[in-house]
DNA sequence: TGCAAAATCACCCAAAAGGGTGACGACAAC
DNA sequence: GTTGTCGTCACCCTTTTGGGTGATTTTGCA
């Protein structure tokens, strides 16, 4: 902006100078008039400056850009917080079928086992995360990278 | 910016000529005054515009926005596919504390309505997210980018 | 101002989930 | 061979959750 400022002053003074410059050249008649007219161009150059910048402002064109940030890989569960915690592989997996949504029934069907052996499981997971329900369980668990 | 300069003679030339033609066209007439005032007057306004717009013109600003494909950063609830569903704000609400592991009784202690609102609100939830348990809602919410 | 959507609450009923207890077989470790 | 863990299953009971219906109040927008 301040080069702006100075570069548009030069230009004006260059212009004051050829106006006068011409005033010394064609002068006929009164000088006076070219000065007048060179007043009128600086203030209405700053007006058109200024109408240009206020009526055609558009808002900085934005341009997304996806970065992906950190896209996640083939997950591993943490083995450390596994064995601290005293949770199995069974558990273990039926952490992972409750937190895809499926039923105790539907977790049962899938792993060929009757729905009061899941819901042992289920109880002692929840025992072992002190978790209350299974969403509390999922929400523990993949803050404690348990699940993906 | 060359350019620019060589533009910006070419003009200040046609202006002096303009500017004799004029003198010399309406120098017999007395009152032309404010005729070459007004000449003037635009022709530095459309200057002005140009010159406003040309130097101040910005490259189109490239904002690189971090679009995290499948983790962290401050989360915004996918807009487009929260009105999409036809999810309300207290339903997406909702959702958020019960992908929290909270109990429907929990969720209205603390949003301060009655359990019976807050199993209304995750009916209709389940209904438009296609859920039929909270877990599965909470991971359907989360694969659409409605919950963090 | 008046309508439509959203939010609120109640009641009933069925299904799912959870707690507690006990039991049995397999398998590894001591 | 005893012990301990793990996985499996059953039964009972309570709590939570979900479905359905209806109603009232708030609120945002035309």
């Amino acid at each position: 902006m301040k080069r702006q400022v100075l570069i548009y002053g030069l230009i004006g003074g260059l212009l004051i100078t050829v106006l006068k410059w011409t005033e010394y050249r064609f002068l006929v008649i009164e000088h006076s008039i070219e000065i007048y007219g060179a007043l009128v161009a600086a203030l209405f150059a700053g007006l058109g400056i200024w109408l240009g910048q206020t009526l055609t402002r558009k808002k900085p064109a934005v341009i997304l850009k996806e970065v992906p940030t950190a896209a996640a890989g083939p997950f591993a569960a943490d083995e450390m917080r596994v064995s601290e915690l005293g949770i199995t592989a069974r558990e273990l997996e039926i952490l992972g079928l409750i937190a895809s949504g499926l039923s105790n029934r539907e977790i049962a069907g899938r792993l060929f086992v009757s729905e009061n052996t899941v819901k042992t499981h289920s109880s002692r997971l929840f025992d072992k995360l002190g978790a209350k329900r299974r969403t509390q369980a999922v929400q523990i668990g993949k803050t404690a990278r348990l699940i993906p």
